[in-house]
DNA sequence: TTGCAGTATTAAAAAATTGTAAACAAGCCC
DNA sequence: GGGCTTGTTTACAATTTTTTAATACTGCAA
């Protein structure tokens, strides 16, 4: 499986940097895209301008645990869903619960085989791969995530970017309605501060494109995609 | 969380009697619906009969090993999204690589911290649980959280926001009678202050919309949703 | 019966939210 | 640089939602 690249984006935060370069060497190997952090706060940054798909915490870091970061990240919408793994030598039952609880996916314990840890890697990606699916079929309506191409009735459309990650985002769950806040999160990150306006001109755009009706306002709640 | 019922059932398959008591208690205990079976092909009946949310095997049963199982089980359709879970003795690499490449989504070795297991679980089930719970159903009116609609006898019924939001909570535990106090903190947040009227007025919008008698007054009280 | 406290019903005011057009800034390509 | 596209902001109009306030109703107790 060597050299095809994955949609997958990997963070790995550990203090140890023996054990970012053997496991980012392994997943990269894998296909993913593998970026690294030194630390908690270094974690929650990175995490925050780039949206990975899965993050692998050490719990033992200076500045913020793993723990904490895990905590900080599931209280941003953006980070509801992102795969959590941690990773650490503490080999105690009453950490690997709290790290479930916390909303981790995977506690695993050093001494680590990489091999393993790259299957653990994949069975998660697994269940998030699906509705990430590359291309989305919505009626007559069809939305290439890869080439960033968006064809209705059989007539091509063009979109800018954030028009094209904004329908995309929308898309991704049909009739679900997304508040104003997790879209601006998701489309534009956490950090960015932009007017409200703006999602609306957006919206406006994307109207104009693929013609009236797709997308639904609720007012006072956020937008929906709708066939 | 004892004795609350979860919309969750799980099989496990093993063949020593003593964990299939242990997990299967602890996972009661938790809440889950649990059923067992002692071999692998009475794991396959069973999965096909029943369709469970969640499968443990073990790896070494007599008949069918708990991979074969879950290889024969993926290849079915309707297992194809199902959670399993290789709960084993052989703390085996190859294993553990061979359990999750086969599709399996966790792999534990005994001897088994049974509150860990059941963490695992938990971690597991919260990815699919997600949507269950945002939808709720009552007589014959559907409320969709997620979507942000309400459906009374197959007819779509539209509410503000704030409408939405005072018939969600009330009808988040039916026949409750929420006080005037406790509206206005859910609802309203418990910083903000409006007048009592505020909530007669919304009670009023929702009783038109839905047609007279679902919100009963309790006077000097709250209200309450009945059907 | 009368008075009262609590609730219902209105209409209208107030506030919040969104749609729109136009303008500005930034970047890119020739 | 000049022309193009993109992304954002602004200001205002249009609309809807939310709140208030004034009034009418209700059941109960004195």
């Amino acid at each position: 499986m060597t050299n095809e690249t994955k949609p997958g984006k990997i963070l790995i935060a550990d203090d140890e940097p023996d054990i970012l370069e053997i496991v980012g060497f392994n997943l990269k190997e894998e296909g993913y895209e593998v970026f690294t952090a030194r630390n908690g706060n270094e974690a929650v940054v990175f995490a925050k301008m780039h949206n990975p798909d899965l993050i692998i915490l050490d719990v033992m870091m200076p500045g913020k645990t793993g723990l904490e970061v895990c905590k900080t990240l599931r209280a941003i919408p953006a980070f509801e869903d992102t795969i959590i793994m941690f990773l650490t030598a503490l080999n105690d039952d009453t950490t690997e619960i709290a790290g479930l609880e916390t909303g981790g996916d995977d506690y695993i314990t050093k001494p680590i085989s990489p091999k393993v840890l790259v299957s653990r890697v994949n069975a998660l990606f697994r269940r998030i791969v699906k509705d990430t699916d590359t291309i989305l079929q919505i009626g007559d309506l069809t939305i290439d995530r890869e080439k960033f191409i968006v064809t209705a009735k059989n007539e091509q459309i063009i979109l800018a970017r954030k028009e094209f990650e904004l329908l995309a985002l929308l898309t991704s769950k049909p009739s679900k309605v997304f508040l104003r806040n997790e879209i601006l999160s998701k489309v534009w990150g956490s950090d960015v501060i932009v007017g409200d306006r703006t999602i609306d001109v957006h919206v406006r755009k994307i109207r104009q494109k693929l013609g009236g009706n797709c997308i639904t306002t609720v007012k006072g709640v956020g937008y929906k995609f709708q066939i």
